[in-house]
DNA sequence: TTGCGATGTATCGGGCCGATACATCGGGAC
DNA sequence: GTCCCGATGTATCGGCCCGATACATCGCAA
């Protein structure tokens, strides 16, 4: 999973592991916490070894800091690396629907084409789904069985699963009506656009809010 | 973790380890996904090893199936583990306060004395809010930088942060006001109530939904 | 009687985490 | 000037936990 989001960050620029680290966090907020250096690095290596990404010489233009030896280590995707993100980003495995997975997936969802980004959906919503009935399930039938704390877990578990399904519904029927983030407006919302995807093998071009 | 989750469940009855997931999978609803086998047994393994579980015959007289040999094991809590269970029901680390140790903590509640409950909640709110702060720092600097998506992604996470930090707030409310776990009435609550705490070291007592 | 789904115990490889160690860089305190 | 501290940066280690897998028994229905 890791892998994905790894290969997707590196796909728009090259990068060195904190830097890496650093934008992980930000672009997968919540639904997955921040990564750990003992996953990162471990990982980069397996990624490297696998021939996806290789290591860029760090002393020459652009980076300015750490001038003498043994700097920072500059990682960019190669071109199986960006063959096999293709694949992860189309292939939908059990684990493309729990947090971790799906929040990597949708994270990318502007660079995945809409029968992707919907089947995704609509499998994290049968997921969320199934979690919901288990916790009606036992609400309806175990409720006297459980303390009132255990029972107001149950409950506080079962309102982020409906709330969810609600917000999956929205984003499914977005997808398939046309526009394609498109959710409701909000006053902070900006029409400023952001980095050119410099020569994208497949650019799914709805990328913009209103068009 | 898991450990706190296996020692608190064998405190109510001994117990052998498919029993064990199930009473995992229900009381724990969502906070924390079912757990695997290839947890469960080696961790029991290891609680063995530390003299706080024993395995208790299963041959003789209340459980009825699995008549051969090679059959199941049944755990039961030593004193030893009790005591353990104690220190860590009120001990609070780091990981009390990640989604899987708080709902096992949460889980436990209502054999948790009140000043601990209330650390343990307020712990827990600091540390949504800390990642509700994070999540609209990025919103509002980062806005521009990120697409449609992502920015819906970190919106919803934001929902869900202030929604829980809200219900956080409600539980702590009613900590400190008396009523103990008494949350807003609802149509399905029973006034029926469940198993006797069978000489518990400390019976916290108030338990019930109304007084 | 055959076979299937639930019950049940157990191991293995691997992903991911927290703690830790170590080194460099820029800047403010003194 | 220099000294120290916090941010930047790379890397490893032990350990928790997961999914896949194997294997065995039980009750029941076709």
């Amino acid at each position: 999973m890791l892998e994905l989001a790894i290969l997707g960050l590196l796909q728009e620029a090259p990068m060195h592991g904190y830097e890496l680290r650093k934008e992980l966090a930000t672009k997968l907020g919540t639904l997955r916490a921040a990564i750990s250096y003992g996953t990162l690095y471990p990982t980069l290596k397996r990624l490297k070894l696998a021939g996806w990404i290789s290591e860029a010489e760090a002393n020459s233009d652009i980076i300015p800091p750490m001038t003498s030896k043994r700097g920072r280590v500059v990682y960019k995707i190669t071109a199986e690396g960006k063959e096999h993100f293709a694949d992860l980003l189309t292939q939908a495995g059990p684990e493309t629907y729990d947090d971790a997975g799906f929040g990597v997936h949708f994270t990318f969802f502007s660079r995945t084409d809409r029968a992707t980004r919907l089947r995704i959906l609509e499998g994290r919503r049968r997921r969320i789904e199934e979690r919901r009935e288990g916790l009606r399930e036992i609400l309806a039938r175990a409720a006297d069985r459980l303390d009132a704390y255990t029972l107001e877990l149950q409950r506080h578990g079962l309102d982020a699963c409906e709330r969810e399904v609600r917000w999956l519904e929205e984003l499914i029927s977005n997808e398939r009506s046309g526009r394609t983030p498109a959710f409701r407006q909000r006053a902070e919302s900006q029409r400023a656009e952001n980095q050119r995807p410099e020569s994208n093998p497949e650019p799914p071009r709805p990328h913009l809010d209103r068009p």
